[in-house]
RNA sequence: GGCCACGUGGCGGAAUGGUUACGCAGAGGAUUGCAAAUCCUUUUAUUCCAGUUCGAUUCUGGACGUGGCCU
């Protein structure tokens, strides 16, 4: 069993944290995070980060304050060197989270791509928002043809990092994509991907969505709020954050807030759904409701690997 | 009880005598440095009955329902 890396992933609302810590306890493990949202150090309660963190070591887990962005690239950088010292140390790595890209470049790896400075990207940016959708995608595919195989003229975000790679480094994002190496042996990975049932796990995002909402949560975002950050800074898309902001602002009823965090997290789950499908069909899948069930199959598997 | 208005998919909301917008929700997909983000695709309707008409969701009458005003 030595030098194995266990990831466990899954929507929202799956039981993941819980399992996580029963299989740190019994495999002598430390829990690395993967999660783009539990990372920030200010918002706990609706990042819904794990509060029993005593026994055993948790990583990487409200560590970042919420004025700074982040990414897949940097939390590449610190969950790798995170993992291998975890295994030197003799202990069995558990990385969780919901965050599917980050899994993925944590198991194939991800080109390092030179950093690219702020007046090229804003000068992009600018250059976006006044050709609009259309032209730039013209303009880009003329500077990298190999953008059209793989972007759409309707996907800005995407547009904008190819457009900025190329005009960086004279080469094209798909290019550097090419060079992708893994960091680890395939054959050290314990894959474990959780698909509930749809319908169980609505319900179960019902009811935490009811209790993620209470004074708590409410301080929370006002603290957030008073910190008048920019809209853009990622911290913002944690879900409930937008909502009960309106609802502070009387834009929206309790009942309101309530139904949109439903709706919102629901979403996120779906995408994550869809994920699991195209993505991680190479992981071994657990889809039992009791969590004592799920726990014992999960242990027996990890054993046996 | 009388008068007026309205009745479009799960919800909101256009339009039309013959190919039924759109938004939200739902479903499916994509996903390499913002990923709880971003983007793509997509199912579902004209309250009911009769009449006019080649044809009615649209015009006429009635039924039922909803809202408002009056007594």
């Amino acid at each position: 069993m030595s030098s194995k890396i266990i990831l466990i992933s899954g929507p929202t609302a799956s039981g993941k944290s819980r399992l996580a810590i029963d299989l740190a306890k019994k495999f002598n493990g430390e829990i690395i995070n993967a999660d783009s949202m539990q990372v920030y150090k200010e918002i706990k309660i609706l990042s819904a980060r794990p509060t029993d963190l005593k026994k055993i070591k948790h990583h990487l887990y409200g560590f970042l304050s919420v004025k700074k962005n982040f990414s897949v690239g940097q939390w590449l950088k610190l969950a790798i060197p995170k993992i291998k010292k975890i295994l030197i140390n003799k202990k069995i790595p558990i990385v969780v989270g919901g965050t599917g890209l980050y899994f993925k470049c944590l198991i194939d790896g991800m080109v390092s791509i030179p950093k690219i400075s702020k007046t090229i990207r804003n000068k992009i940016i600018t250059m976006h928002s006044q050709l609009g959708n259309h032209q730039f995608y013209e303009k880009l595919t003329q500077l990298d043809p190999k953008c059209k195989l793989y972007l759409q003229s309707t996907d800005r975000q995407r547009m904008i990092r190819a457009y900025e790679v190329f005009l960086a480094t004279k080469k094209s994002l798909y290019d550097w994509q090419a060079e992708t190496k893994p960091n680890f042996d395939q054959n050290n990975f314990i894959k474990i991907t959780l698909i509930p049932d749809r319908q169980y796990l609505h319900k179960k995002i019902i009811t935490r969505s009811r209790k993620i909402i209470c004074n708590k949560s409410i301080m929370e975002v006002k603290k957030f709020l008073k910190l008048k950050l920019n809209k853009k800074l990622p911290a913002n898309f944690i879900i409930g954050v937008k909502e009960i902001s309106d609802y502070l602002e009387k834009k929206i009823t309790k009942k309101k807030l309530i139904d949109y965090i439903i709706i919102r997290t629901r979403q996120y789950a779906k995408r994550q759904f869809t994920w699991q499908r195209g993505q991680m069909q190479g992981w071994t899948a657990f889809d039992d409701q009791k969590y004592s069930n799920l726990s014992k199959k999960v242990s027996l598997f990890v054993s046996k690997t």
